[in-house]
DNA sequence: TACATATGTGAGCTTTCGCTCATATTTAAA
DNA sequence: TTTAAATATGAGCGAAAGCTCACATATGTA
C-alpha cells in the first residue's frame, strides 16, 4: 500500500480508508487523470494536507485501491484452480463473468484504474487475473501447454475486459443480453480449444 | 474537420498536414492527455500560435484525426456490405480483423484516440464501425433482426477492440499467434450465431 | 511597386494541478 | 498534568498546461 506514515491510531485508520473511499468515487466519476487531490480531500471532508500525510502522491492511492481490487478477484478465484476440473465449460465462463460483473458493480472505480498508469513496480490488476484463468485452464485440462494456456487465458481476460467496456456505453438491460452474448461467444470458443 | 480558419494558400494546406501528423505522432508516444500542444507545435517545426491559426482547441485535433481514420475504415468496409453474403464465416472474420490490423500499424494514434474525450456532435469511431458490420451481417443473414445484428456487432467490434490492446502488451511474435486465437474465437461464435 | 490578405511568431496571461510546510489540535502514555 | 507523538489544516509555491494577442513576415494580385 506504500503509506507515507502508517496510521497509528484508530483515527489514522478510519482517515485512510475514508480518503480511499473518497478517490474511488471521485475516480469512479471522473476518471483518473480529471480526479484531482484537492477533490478527493474534499470529498472525504478531510484537508489537502492531511490527504498527504498518509499517501505520498497521487500514484499511491491508485496503487492502494489496485492492491485491494486485487485481493478480492485473488479471494474470488482462487478456488477455482482446484475445482475448475469438476465444472463445466459453461460453468466455469459463467463464473468467471459473473464474477467480474459483481466486482465491477461493487467498485466503479475499477474501470478507469485499469487504465491508469502503473509503475514497473505494481503490475497491473491483469496480470494476476491471467495467472489465475491460466490454471483454471490447465486444471480442466491438463494436456494444454503452458503457452497455449496463457493465450487462452489472454483472449478470455480480454474478453471479459470488454465486458467491462460495455459499462461505459450501454444501460443495464442491454447489458444484460450482451454480457449473455460474450458468455455464448467464450464458451463457443473454449469448448472447440478445450475439447479438441 | 472544423478548423479555426481555412487554410487558403498551399502553405497553409501543408501547415495543417504537417501538424496532423505530429498530432498523430505525439499522441501515439504519450496518449491523449499527456499530448501538449507545444510539444505537437515544435514537432511539426512550427510555433504555439500557428498551431492556434488552425485549431481553435486541443480537441479540435482529435476530431480532425478522427475523422481521417473514420473515413479510411469506411472506404475499407463499405464495399462489404454488398459482398459480405458471398464471403464464408472465415473469411469475413478475417477481412475485419486484418483490416483493424492494417489501419492501426498504418496509424498508432488510432489505439489512444478511441479512449480520447469526445463531443457528442463528433460520435466516436466506434458506432460507425459498428453499424459497418451490423450490415455486413445482415448482408450475410437476412433473417436476422436488426436488434440481433446490433449485439452481434458490438460483440464483435469490442473483441477487434481486444486486438487493439494487444499492441500495448506483446511484441510481434506473440500478437501474431493471439490475433489467430481471436479470429478463431470470431470464427466460432459467429458460425453458431449465423448458421443456426 | 503597392497593398490586402494569409500565415507565422513567441512572450506571457490565466488557470489548475500536485504537493510542501509551518503551525495548530488531538490522542495516548508517563 | 505533562509531554511527545500522531494527526489536521490550508495558504501558497513551482511547474506546466491551454490559449491569446500584438506584431512580423510571406504571398498573391493589381
Amino acid at each position: 500500500m506504500k503509506l507515507r506514515r502508517l496510521p497509528q491510531q484508530e483515527r489514522g485508520e478510519r482517515r485512510v480508508t475514508t480518503l480511499l473511499d473518497a478517490a474511488a468515487a471521485v475516480i469512479a466519476e471522473t476518471g483518473y487523470d480529471a480526479a484531482t487531490m484537492s477533490e478527493i480531500a474534499a470529498r472525504a471532508g478531510a484537508s489537502i494536507g492531511s490527504l498527504y500525510q498518509f499517501f505520498p502522491n497521487k500514484q499511491s492511492i491508485t496503487q492502494a485501491l489496485r492492491a485491494q481490487y486485487g485481493r478480492e478477484f485473488q479471494e474470488l478465484w482462487s478456488p477455482l484452480e482446484s475445482t475448475a476440473a469438476s465444472l463445466t465449460i459453461e460453468q466455469l465462463v459463467s463464473r468467471l463473468i459473473d464474477d467480474t460483473v459483481q466486482l465491477m458493480e461493487r467498485h466503479p472505480a475499477l474501470l478507469p484504474l485499469m487504465d491508469a498508469p502503473c509503475s514497473t513496480r505494481n503490475p497491473p490488476i491483469r496480470k494476476l487475473l491471467r495467472q489465475h484463468i491460466a490454471r483454471g485452464l490447465r486444471a480442466k485440462k491438463p494436456s494444454l501447454s503452458e503457452v497455449v494456456a496463457a493465450r487462452l487465458a489472454t483472449v478470455t481476460l480480454q474478453t471479459m475486459r470488454g465486458v467491462r467496456e460495455l459499462y461505459r456505453e450501454f444501460e443495464t438491460r442491454e447489458r444484460r443480453a450482451l454480457i449473455q452474448e460474450y458468455k455464448l461467444m467464450l464458451v463457443c470458443y473454449l469448448t472447440y480449444q478445450l475439447e479438441t
